[in-house]
DNA sequence: CACGATTATATGTCTAGACATATAAGTCAA
DNA sequence: TTGACTTATATGTCTAGACATATAATCGTG
């Protein structure tokens, strides 16, 4: 649950203090770089002890709300990062948290090393070996996305024997690489004649592109471009916020 | 910044307790619905008072990375909702970000009494009166976006009266409706005429749609709809998780 | 004035308790 | 078996202290 909540249905006080706090930042009462009342203040003012306003303080500090400085002070932080931010985790557990049927289908799979334009693309400079995979995702058996990844098997050797031809290599990746750190880009391009066949769509319809790059503490794992229709696929986000 | 931290850098005991079971989670080794000790069994393993591993699983909790529940425990949760989750606060602010130089100009506007598409638009059912804005922001002279929105005027009055020649309307609810909720949906088409016109690209070129509707506690605010080049402009978005 | 040492202070962490409260699990009766 | 009642228990919140620590501000000195 988000930190925005009723003041009315908050029966802890630490909960109040924080709501109170909370408002003041988002109706802008208290700008970016606003100084906060110090904790000693806000004991007064609620009659409660430290540990009390201090949880109500380390929560806003940890939503990233306000900025807390030994023997300063704590401040209201600049909105955040306006950029965008984006997850998506798996788009097997996509289609089936939709309540579609998920349909896999392997259309290729090379094992090389890699080529310039392989390293290029992986950020890599080391030239290595590296698994290319082809394959499509579809939702009641109507195409969904296609994907060309490559795995750097540097960082992940056991995928030059894992078995993509059942799992696709996004939910495998994700069972055998945990904690990884991604960026995605999103661009649009027009179908082009292979690319059509793959998603059953016309040549020059528009696509919805999503090139994901994934390592594990500086190292490279894979690269991914997903290409959905972009007409009938959605990426549908809900977020709360200013 | 992120719960991910090494080990070796931790000072204080809640922080190492923290980073002990996010490790333990994020290598798989608890995995989701996994119960966690106790309190009181931590509290015995690490030989601290409660009020210390509670610190930490409360934090582990706000992080979503587990849930709390009375009487029966600490659950590692399932990896973060599929979907997306998009944030875009302010095309100026970010823009701007970019280190790039920022243009606006608005196109057009019109105040008028909700047609049924837009009360359709904005998920309305009574009609009220909207403002409709079309603009268009460009970086460092280049057409970046165009912008198509409807504000309601009965959630927003001031909307009426607030002068968009120069000031782009989502900087300008961003400082007058604070704290709102959004939903963002992502999507592909060509540039017809006008879109290719505005935004200085080939008919039948790709475009990035960004339908974004916003409210606030069940109140509609604003809907609108923003158009990108798409072979130019990039959605770029980073994160880390599994 | 510039720079290093000192001090004051706000936050950071922690304790050893307390009582509240939601709820899983067990108990018992219909 | 099912439903209602009771109980045990893990978390939720809070207190009134304590000492640690980073650092803004002050003070002194060259």
């Amino acid at each position: 649950m988000s930190l925005a909540t009723d003041a009315a249905d908050q029966p802890t006080l630490y909960k109040r203090i924080r709501a109170d706090i909370e408002k003041r930042i988002l109706t802008g009462e208290w700008p970016p770089g606003h100084r906060i009342p110090f904790e000693h203040e806000l004991v007064a003012r609620y009659g409660c002890s430290r540990m009390t306003v201090n949880k109500a303080l380390s929560e806003l500090a940890q939503a990233d709300l306000i900025e807390r400085r030994r023997r300063a002070g704590s401040f209201v932080r600049r909105p955040q990062h306006q950029s965008a931010v984006l997850k998506i985790a798996d788009i097997r557990a996509e289609i089936i948290a939709l309540g579609r049927g998920y349909g896999y289908e392997l259309i290729g799979r090379k094992l090389r090393t890699a080529t310039a334009a392989d390293r290029d693309r992986l950020g890599v400079k080391k030239a290595g070996k590296v698994v290319a995979i082809n394959c499509r995702h579809s939702a009641d058996n109507v195409p969904f996305a296609v994907e060309d990844r490559l795995i750097d098997l540097a960082s992940v050797p056991d995928a030059a024997t894992a078995d993509f031809s059942r799992e696709p290599p996004g939910s495998w990746l994700l069972h055998h690489v945990p904690w990884t750190e991604a960026e995605h880009t999103i661009s649009a391009i027009v179908a082009d004649d292979r690319t059509a066949e793959a998603l059953d769509i016309a040549v020059g319809a528009p696509c919805l592109v999503i090139d994901r790059y994934t390592w594990r503490s500086a190292r490279t794992i894979t690269a991914v471009r997903l290409l959905y229709p972009g007409d009938s696929h959605r990426l549908v986000a809900r977020f709360k916020g200013g």
